[in-house]
DNA sequence: TTGAAAGCGTTACCAT
DNA sequence: ATGGTAACGCTTTCAA
């Protein structure tokens, strides 16, 4: 019953050295059939009978049998796709992005069908680099990118090879074929948020911008001048990327006569940053000053007053990012067919993320002369 | 000159499809060698002439070959480590920390070497089942653990497999000879600490744990309690994992008579939450009350006043993470050896690494009554 | 329904 | 110094 472990085993030394982890070959002797219906039942398909199968998967499971993935990937191409984070700055609040989008993508992936792994680069270049190279050596068979730059060297790269990639965050469209976009409607979210504003009776609202290198800071930043304009106000936006900067720029614009009511950030750290700067300055908040954080996260409750906040729905954005990574698997020259049932909520992939409603809390009221 | 693509091709299709990526075969055939000739010149081993050499690395180049990982995976063993992040309570401001150590780990692992890949597990059981699956699946050749819990199920995982293993941030010792750790001399810089606050004055000293879960916290907290009792000073410890309870139980401390002049966190988020508590209550801070955060980061100079904070060098710990793990794939039962030369600095691995300086800002001063 | 055998790309051993 | 070739573990025709 038991099989001997290997054919051409030498005897001698079998003892101290770990013991092989048994192969198909190993299953298909011990179940007394051969390796092309063991493959076939292990990977559940048609024509094998019913009692052939449960046996195969019986002697299977009692020898431990687990799939090599090299030697699978060897014919089938791999089955694990990549996230290559830029790790430009220092991670700053935000950070956790990343984590948060794999633990989302999770549920939407199973753990058998597909693996999502995240590595880092120092630049969008060396990230470009680095799939290049991956694509290549067939160790991934697709990739997301997140943190879009205005001119980013990784789209530009996953363009050429070309790989199917999942874009986060970028335009809905564009692309090879085997592209998708995961998008987030921070537009219509940034929209209302103008409009929340204008209806607390602001009228100076200045908003401290993201990095103008990065796409969906700067998509937001129009979105709220947009919805401004409607209501007559003229938005002024001062450049906030890093502290440094951010601090620099709001000093003079919170001492001027004519300062703002209202100040919106593009992150949570700014926005902390700006309640630093007005406390210093004098300035109450939410009376002299309202302050709205752009992404929402659990720092924004942890401020005196709390920090009313545009959510930031990260999860879901995972969520939709592992769908978007079958997509792109069933579509793209994939060398192999992604598994069959989704293992979290059943939702389809629909259209763009959405945000939710903004999170008003304590720094926000109606301005002082109101 | 060019050789023909493949031989069993057939003549028709090759315009649409994307065209194979070279292999060794490729490349002996148009170098007129055998592909062990091939082989032992990309793996720059000797037994192969000067000119040969050359001319197998030209044609290689021009052909633009690279190695397929799952080929190489199959003979020699995974060429990658990974670290599994366990994702229990959704990332705070720490978060950073996995991205962060991997990109210190990148500087000493040279990017061809030795990858290291980031993964998301729900719990410890979760990455336990994870690490098992992968290591018997031949996926990985050594993992890194990190936030190691009181009874960690990682470790009882790995420990059986047994697969290589780095461990950070736990016990100096322990574990299969295929373990390594890389531990953070925190214990000193709490010593340390300790000795700091006392000096200032402070006999009234509270600390704020962090998770009781967490190894290194609770050393953390034992090192500032046995250094304050060489003091003569009695350490009041509360549980602060979590905002929620954090807060419940600063609150009642920071009101009663004999409330504590100094402060102490196990993160920086706690501590910005100290502060806030604190400024709720009336009281002053650095004059009514002390505030030390544990985990010194970016957060902690946006506060006013900013907070003193023990450093937290992240990277360095990488780095070391770096050196341990090219240490057990050196060790281990190993697939493959690892590559010649360290990239970055050429420290040794020493021993424990270090934390460094108290970084005093202003939320310490010597107490009121003083 | 099942078996035999040909790959997949690389490495390593044994001849030459 | 170089060539031939057998693994490595799995998938997938093609026959039986």
């Amino acid at each position: 019953m038991t099989p001997r472990s290997r054919p051409n085993d030498d005897e001698l030394s079998d003892c101290p050295t770990p013991p092989r982890r048994p192969t198909i070959v190993d299953v298909a002797r011990a179940a007394g059939v051969s390796t092309a219906v063991v493959s076939y039942t292990l990977n559940g398909r048609s024509g094998v009978s019913a009692t052939t199968r449960e046996r195969v998967l019986r002697v299977a499971d009692e020898l431990g049998w687990r799939p090599a993935t090299a030697a699978r990937s060897l014919r089938s191409g791999p089955a694990a796709a990549a996230l290559v984070v830029v790790h430009d700055q220092p991670f700053g609040t935000r950070a956790a992005f990343p984590l948060d989008l794999v633990s989302g993508a999770l549920q939407t992936l199973g753990p058998d069908t597909l693996t999502l792994a995240l590595h880092v680069a120092e630049s969008p270049a060396g990230a470009a680099l680095l799939m290049d190279r991956w694509w290549t050596e067939r160790r991934y068979a697709a990739f997301v990118v997140t943190g879009v730059r205005v001119d980013d060297a990784r789209l530009a790269a996953l363009r050429t090879l070309p790989a199917p990639t999942v874009v986060v965050g970028a335009a809905a469209d564009g692309g090879p074929p085997t592209w998708r976009h995961v998008v987030l409607d921070d537009g219509e979210a940034f929209t209302q948020l103008g409009a929340f504003l204008a209806d607390l009776g602001h009228r100076r609202i200045a908003m401290v911008a993201g990095s103008e290198s990065l796409v969906a800071p700067v998509r937001r930043a129009a979105a709220l001048e947009a919805a401004l304009v409607r209501h007559g106000i003229q938005l002024r936006t001062v450049a906030g990327d890093g502290p440094e900067r951010a601090s620099a720029a709001l000093r003079p614009l919170l001492s001027a006569a004519d300062r703002p009511t209202a100040i919106v950030t593009d992150d949570d750290a700014t926005a902390g940053l700006v309640l630093d700067v007005a406390r210093r300055l004098g300035l109450g908040v939410p009376w002299d000053l309202s302050i709205v954080a752009g992404t929402d996260s659990p720092a924004c409750y942890l401020t005196t007053p709390s920090l009313t906040a545009v959510p930031y729905p990260v999860e879901e954005l995972g969520r939709a990012t592992g769908w978007a990574l079958r997509a792109v698997l069933g579509t793209a020259t994939s060398r192999r067919a992604v598994g069959a049932d989704p293992v979290g909520g059943v939702d389809p992939p629909s259209g763009a993320v959405p945000v939710g409603r903004l999170v008003v809390r304590g720094s926000t009221a109606p301005p002082a002369g109101d």
